[in-house]
DNA sequence: ACCTGAACACCGTTCAAGT
DNA sequence: ACCTGAACACCGTTCAAGT
């Protein structure tokens, strides 16, 4: 045996990451394993520790890729509609999409826990704060449409709740917490009520 | 060796039960695994197997304390607020001071799956309906001041979207995903401002 | 430098054997 | 009937040995 270099450092990370994805989406977090994964690359265990310096590491890789492509999408629909109560309904409506979509990698980019020790990684946040970003411009345009009630309350605040409120209905949705009631259109139908309440 | 008989199978069962929370508590559900919970216990891992069939049959019997412990916490405050503006706001400190307080144990309620084929104890629903329940009885009481906006969103959908909302505010909050500004007071606020979009 | 295969320390789960 | 201890099949991770 020995070297093969049938693929590059490059080409071994890209097999990884989409094997590890396609594990996750098919059998959830729990499915993920760095035996299977190899196998399903074609490699053994210990190449995989190539592009990865453990499970973890090889998680948070993935879930980046997962906010970037989230990220993606609700920038696509941010630009189709200019009334901003319009945009949050459809920004609201392409979150719920891709949770629905992709539940499995989705959720976990919110459940998976590093060790204690380590932080995580930068490159997260800026996904995360370009998404609240998206979300806070909108309800900065629609602001005038608030003015009589509480003038106090900043458009980054209001945006923080407001998505955090839609994540939240979403989570649950996904997983099944809200009873059998969850279908989408009742999920899409309880988001459109709470973005009324914030417009 | 064989049998002790030095505690009863109930006893036995609340000795596991306590060992498991107390392990989640201190290091996540990660660390919650069936030789350490037999070890703590003082007996082997076998005897363990007396009062739960599996390891995920474990943490749905720890779940399961949990949500009846966090519906007593909630039913508690319920009554100490007859205004039902300041009866919601009290509910929602309620709920992020034990998603604060048992943030591993809470955590782990949302977050565990349970095997593909099996379905969630019907317990469960029953602690869910009530707090629910609650919320809701809440928003009714305060329908007369939103008379004028929408009277065809009915208390229950709005305690689910309301609920769903607080939930995803507590959770990202404990989580650390809402960034440095993630202290108690700035959640407290966050909540106050979602309750008052919805009385 | 790349890649393997075996080894190590750990799991959850089972079960024959003891009292 | 209760409880043990060993065994089984699986992990993630490491690393000497090969090309």
């Amino acid at each position: 045996m020995g070297r093969r270099n049938l693929h590059s450092r490059d080409e071994l990370r890209e097999l990884a990451l989409s094997e590890a994805a396609r594990l996750v989406d098919s059998g959830g977090m729990a499915a993920l394993g760095m035996r299977e994964v190899a196998r399903r690359m074609g490699y053994t265990v210990g190449s995989l520790y190539m592009v990865c310096t453990n499970l973890d590491d090889l998680i948070v890789q993935v879930n980046e890729r997962t906010v970037m492509q989230l990220r993606a999408s609700l920038e696509a629909v941010a630009g189709r509609a200019r009334q901003p109560a319009r945009r949050l309904r459809l920004l609201c409506a392409a979150y719920l999409d891709f949770a629905q979509e992709h539940t499995q990698r989705w959720r976990m980019v919110f459940e998976h826990r590093l060790p204690p020790g380590q932080a995580a990684p930068p490159t997260y946040r800026g996904h995360t704060h370009a998404i609240f970003g998206l979300v806070a411009s909108a309800l900065r345009d629609a602001a005038p449409a608030r003015e009589g009630s509480r003038s106090r309350d900043t458009p980054e605040e209001l945006a923080v709740v407001l998505w955090s409120a839609v994540h939240g209905i979403c989570m649950l949705a996904v997983t099944g917490k809200l009873g059998v009631s969850g279908t989408h259109a009742s999920t899409r139908r309880m988001l459109d009520l709470l973005v009324d309440r914030f417009t």
